[in-house]
DNA sequence: TTTCTTGCAAAGGCTTTGCACAGTA
DNA sequence: TACTGTGCAAAGCCTTTGCAAGAAA
């Protein structure tokens, strides 16, 4: 099973209904590569509307299937997400992306919520940095 | 000394000018809280043009006296930054924002660097919550 | 049939740019 | 004086919204 079908029985299985465009735009963003900004779908799928393109990259949001990633410029990029809860690498030169995930990190948001007395919702946390074929290429 | 006048030596220090607009600038995000939007500047400096707002944003970003602080939801706003490096946490209910460190933090990134074979040029990391006023009036 | 979706186009919010004038060093 | 900085207004970019028409269940 693609993962644009697996994707397509999240939808219905929350009952959303599996339309013609959101299974072109989930056809496409398999395609994309690893991160893509919401231009590249509207470009990468010329018969579907722009406004279409924002309403389901939002819906693939709350349904988890695509995180949102704030590049080191500040914008935004989005990305076909893996199931578990991970961050983002990337690198500065070439783009390449990689998730991680680290139980140290889970560790400092606790002891961060135990210094301060807060309940930690959420957080963000992105890195960036030159990958090693970067670093091998330049250096 | 106040802020204000620590980021006008600044300024000087590095060769950019005293102005009347930047001084007025200076003084207004002082008094604006622990953070604000660009539009709040604007606002509380009817006598400063919105351009000059944002180039000042960018200048004082760029000089790592004001920090970009990314939102829940998305929105940017600014920040008086102190000297150290620091993370932000939020209050989702409040909007109060307190800096945190954390030499664990550091270690986490560190061990990415190591685990991926990535050289780490920057992060971001913005952590939501709840603080304690909030979680005692609404609990 | 009923309700959810879509496309189009327009509006919106926020940020940047161009340019002539003004102010600083 | 020479050059940086400013205001104004307009352009730009990205995203959202309104609404009538179309498609899924």
């Amino acid at each position: 099973m693609t993962t644009a079908e697996a994707i397509e029985q999240t939808l219905a299985r929350r009952g959303y209904r599996l339309t013609g465009p959101r299974r072109a735009l989930l056809e496409v963003m398999s395609g994309l590569g690893d991160h893509f900004a919401a231009d590249d779908v509207v470009n990468a799928a010329p018969a579907v509307g722009r406004a279409t393109v924002f309403r389901t990259l939002k819906l693939l949001q709350d349904l988890d299937v695509v995180c949102q990633v704030v590049l080191e410029d500040g914008a935004t990029a989005y990305r076909l997400a893996p199931d578990e809860h991970h961050h983002h690498l990337l690198c500065v030169e070439c783009s390449e992306m990689r998730d991680f995930s680290s139980d140290d990190l889970e560790a400092v948001i606790a002891e961060v919520a135990r210094r301060t007395g807060f309940t930690v919702e959420a957080h963000r946390f992105e890195v960036y940095g030159r990958c090693p074929a970067c670093q091998a290429r330049t250096s």
